[in-house]
RNA sequence: GGGCGGUUAGCUCAGUUGGUUAGAGCACAUGCUUGACAUGCAUGAGGCCACUGGUUCGAGUCCAGUACCGCCCA
């Protein structure tokens, strides 16, 4: 291995670049790339990833996925497994034409104005400048996505997937076309599925109104006799069909037959009884638009009322709304009442607290149509999916989210897929003109009608295309070649674990599970990991409305991104949202420059008697004073719960583990320990070799162990450590450690001779004289205290200062007054008190050794650093763009002065999701 | 209305199957810059573990309830 010199301070932005390209040089993310050195006979481990909308740039939460998964994957490539994450891009349909129609309008065009095939064209260009800004942002971020793989929702394999599928869903009568009451965005244009509807509390506004009932003798309505119905969108009148109350009403058991005469439309309806009325909302009496709203729609549909659909695409008044065609849905709603008042049928107004369906993409109010459209039946494909998470097939982490599951799966509808858009895939569909449908799997299309022979050029294609969780339902085969047998799809299926944010369970994590139990017969994975959502340090969503987003490539650009992947790693814990502050990406940093300087100090302290470029060599043990022994059962300890904490996917464990072990006792104890040998000259060559060799050994285990998360910094590191002859060339794919053995005795034997100054002496000499030399050795002291804490405590629990009843509280009170006082008094007498020992939690003995020990040098005092004073320094300004202090301000007393917010406020609540 | 989660230091969070004095990082105070590291080192201050009750020799941890915050579903 090259031996090199490592800079003096940790510059990511100076390597990282470089790194990244020697694994890609090195072929090393694929299963089966040149540098894999995967055991076949291992299981695999796979995950396909998340493929990120088209759209646009990533955020947080992408770098949030994004590293748990790289975590996942760099861990189990290290283990051998044969290990693939497959990368993708999702072409989102409805948000990527949403982005574009706004584009296409800046410059004075619409949709419409293109033309279909226009329009499509667009769109390919404008994602092929985005894609690639996107695939560069997850090589920013040190994704060791197997490229060779990298599918498009877009592209052919995945096209054939759409067809295939829903060929075979029709087939089966698991896809069937009606018309059905669905909801309508009038900005999108489009049909949206439930989940994409958002309920959002406003306020509004109840109507009640007067209909006045038809003479049965006459046939016209009399004017002193009416029923009152309430309602809060009047300008569905012109669609009403009935008026309903309920059974049990006696108040309107005498009209429950009765004809009412809608006004303007000047159209008779029945009144009629219904159970889904609540006699206690409004008048009791509501008005029934069958076409409109839901709950109308199902009380049509028992009682066969007429269903009239008033309103066009855009959501204004279509020609059955007579005087009122034409108009917006809420002017029509303004001269409705206005004409309501003026006949004198306006009865009553006032405020009402409402929920209100809105887009979750363009926050348009929801309207409830009627239309024809393609379904998945759900029912039979949720209760597989179902089986699947009862029966253990796939395992959902955190388990509470099974709960959620269930409660979703067993209440599902059936899946509205047809979208009104033009970007995504066109439904396989076509009509004949005797109204015959074919589902064809072709790509040209069926060659006759299935029905009636018709030929092709008679037929026409459906003219909308998918929901696009259609095709991102199919992407845990479709991306390894299904309908084909391929040897991915037989090696890589199911995958082992989905990893995403629990917001799209049911949007995405639901439709694979039953689209791959039935489609391909297994489950697709067999974890779903489930992470929480990356919030500002207010706990609000992230959103560039509020302008409170953190850009992951500007936190990259400041800190690196190993100190970006520590930083939310290190926040996450399975399910639950982590409040993200800026300061964060300096713990990150700082660590990463503690390990880099560490591995400077180890390379530079090699014994003159080992040759730069040897072999690395296991240290004898024999040779070994305590504290190497001590520094390797350590990080035997650290190899075993880092793996242990890997299995159970608790990655925050990992870093947590993982930074005490190399900051508090790897640095602070195991080199401090070790200088003092490495530095006497009176030790035998071969103890200082065996000294070193340890040193070597511990910094090589946790270079490996912590590689996953900071994949970067690790790898440029490693690269300049010894390795023996078997090592791989590049960490990324070098062994996992094994734990190695734990040596219980010297643990203990330091927890003795922290407790116990005179067994301290004897095996810990460095640490006796360097505690003495600071005049730190005050155990008396603390054996004093101790007495009395016993003392205090004894009379706390004992004591009986009050009646039994109270007691228990009263002694909990004395007792955690006395842990109070106890606590200062050990803090006074001790460095800090724990259990066992632990060097960490102590004081560690730099000062004095290195000064004690090593020559010092003439040399010119080092350049005064000026930017990096403070503990937390540039990076969480610049990315909140307040203007820079002033440099004059750094020198110490200055750590005082007010820190600048690190983000945004927030301007007031979210009215809705965005 | 139904369900889930949270409440531990000023902030962000750990806290294993209940068990000695509840921890970390940041922030704060004080003191240290010439050979790994000021992106550092050391020292210090800061906790009724939301509240009430219960189980237990022993509860931050288990049980029941309450309050507040957040989320999901209808």
């Amino acid at each position: 291995m090259t031996q090199r010199e490592l800079a003096k301070a940790y510059r990511p932005a100076d390597f990282e670049a470089a790194v990244y390209d020697r694994w890609l040089a090195a072929d090393v993310f694929a299963p089966d790339g040149a540098g894999s050195r995967a055991d076949t006979s291992k299981p695999p481990f796979v995950i396909i990833q998340p493929p990120p909308n088209i759209t646009g740039a990533l955020h947080l939460g992408h770098a949030l996925t994004s590293t748990l998964e790289d975590v996942m994957v760099r861990h189990a490539r290290m283990t051998g497994r044969p290990t693939l994450w497959l990368p993708g891009l999702d072409h989102a349909s409805i948000a990527a034409q949403y982005v574009l129609d706004k584009i296409i309008a800046d410059e004075g065009g619409s949709r419409e104005s293109l033309g279909r095939d226009r329009y499509l064209e667009r769109m390919w260009q404008f994602i092929n400048t985005t894609r690639e800004v996107m695939l560069g942002q997850q090589r920013r971020i040190g994704a060791s996505l197997d490229w060779s793989r990298l599918r498009f929702t877009m592209d052919e394999g995945s096209s054939r997937a759409v067809r295939e599928s829903f060929t075979r869903l029709y087939r089966e009568d698991l896809a069937y076309r009606t018309e059905a009451l669905i909801n309508w965005c009038p900005g999108c244009r489009t049909s949206v599925s439930d989940l994409e509807v958002i309920p959002t509390e406003e306020s509004g506004t109840l109507w009640t109104l007067r209909y006045h009932l038809v003479d049965v003798a006459t046939g016209e309505p009399r004017p002193d006799e009416w029923i009152e119905v309430a309602t809060t969108r009047p300008e569905t009148i012109l669609g009403d069909t009935a008026v309903a109350v309920h059974p049990g009403d006696a108040r309107y058991a005498a009209i429950v037959g009765r004809t009412a005469r809608i006004p303007f439309v000047e159209r008779d309806v029945p009144v009629i009884a219904d159970e889904a009325v609540d006699p206690a909302f409004g008048t009791g009496a509501v008005k029934v638009t069958p076409a409109h709203d839901k709950t109308d729609y199902e009380t049509g549909r028992r009682h066969d009322l007429p269903m009239i659909t008033v309103m066009a695409d855009d959501a204004t008044i279509n020609e059955a709304g007579g005087d009122y065609a034409g108009l917006d849905r809420y002017a029509a709603r303004t001269a409705i009442l206005r004409d309501l008042e003026t006949r004198g049928d306006l009865v009553e107004t006032r405020p009402h607290a409402m929920l209100i369906g809105r887009c979750q993409r363009s926050s348009d109010v929801i309207e409830p149509r009627l239309k024809t459209q393609w379904f998945v039946r759900t029912g039979p494909l949720a209760a597989a999916a179902l089986e699947a998470t009862r029966s253990g097939r796939t395992r959902i982490m955190p388990a509470r989210f099974e709960k959620v599951w269930e409660h979703w799966m067993t209440t599902i509808h059936d899946w509205n897929v047809s979208r009104q858009l033009w970007w995504g895939h066109r439904i396989p569909a076509w009509y004949c003109p005797d109204g015959h449908v074919t589902v064809s799997p072709e790509v040209n299309g069926p060659e006759a009608c299935e029905t009636c022979a018709k030929p092709a050029a008679t037929l026409t294609q459906d003219p909308d295309i998918f929901d696009t969780w259609f095709s991102s339902g199919l992407w845990p085969f479709s991306t390894l070649g299904w309908p084909d047998a391929t040897d991915d799809l037989r090696r890589y299926y199911p995958g082992t674990v989905m990893e995403t944010g629990y917001d799209i369970i049911f949007f995405w994590v639901a439709r694979m599970m039953m689209l791959g139990i039935h489609l391909v017969g297994d489950v697709p994975f067999e974890t779903v990991y489930l992470h929480g959502l990356v919030k500002d340090p207010l706990g609000k969503r992230m959103s560039k409305t509020k302008g409170n987003v953190v850009d992951p490539l500007e936190a990259i650009s400041e800190s690196g991104a190993d100190a970006l992947r520590f930083a939310l790693v290190h926040g996450t814990s399975p399910g639950n949202d982590q409040k993200f502050r800026t300061e964060r990406l300096d713990d990150g940093r700082n660590f990463a420059n503690k390990l880099w300087n560490a591995t400077r100090y180890v390379l530079g302290a090699r014994p003159d008697t080992i040759a730069p470029d040897a072999p690395r060599l296991a240290p004898n043990a024999e040779l070994l004073g305590p504290g190497e022994r001590w520094i390797r059962s350590r990080a035997a300890a650290a190899v075993a719960e880092v793996s242990a904490a890997m299995a159970e996917l608790q990655f925050a464990e990992v870093t947590r583990t993982l930074y005490d072990g190399i900051w508090s006792e790897f640095c602070d104890w195991g080199l401090e320990l070790a200088k003092v040998r490495l530095a006497d000259a009176a030790l035998p060559a071969a103890e200082r070799e065996a000294t070193w060799w340890a040193l070597v050994e511990a910094l090589d285990t946790y270079l490996r162990l912590l590689h996953p998360v900071m994949p970067f910094v690790t790898e440029e590191l490693w690269t300049a450590v010894p390795h023996s002859a078997a090592d791989a060339d590049l960490l990324v794919v070098a062994d996992w450690p094994k734990a190695g053995e734990r040596d219980l005795a010297v643990e203990a034997e330091g927890s003795m001779s922290w407790s116990n100054p005179a067994s301290r002496r004897r095996s810990m000499p460095s640490l006796q004289r360097s505690a003495a030399s600071r005049g730190r050795d005050r155990w008396p002291g603390v054996r004093r205290d101790l007495s009395s804490r016993r003392q205090l405590h004894h009379r706390g629990r004992a004591g009986s200062p009050s009646s039994p009843a109270t007691s228990k509280r009263a002694s909990r009170l004395a007792g955690s007054a006395h842990r109070r006082a106890t606590r200062r008094a050990s803090r006074r007498s001790s460095p800090r008190p724990r259990v066992s020992w632990k060097p960490r939690e102590h004081a560690s003995p730099t000062r004095s050794l290195s000064r004690r020990r090593r020559p010092r040098s003439s040399k010119a005092p080092a350049p005064a650093r000026r930017s990096s004073r403070r503990k937390s320094s540039g990076c969480a300004r610049a990315l909140t763009r307040k203007p820079p202090r002033d440099p004059d301000h750094s020198r110490p007393p200055v750590r005082s002065a007010p820190r600048v917010p690190r983000m945004r406020r927030p301007e007031g609540r979210a009215a809705g999701r965005q």
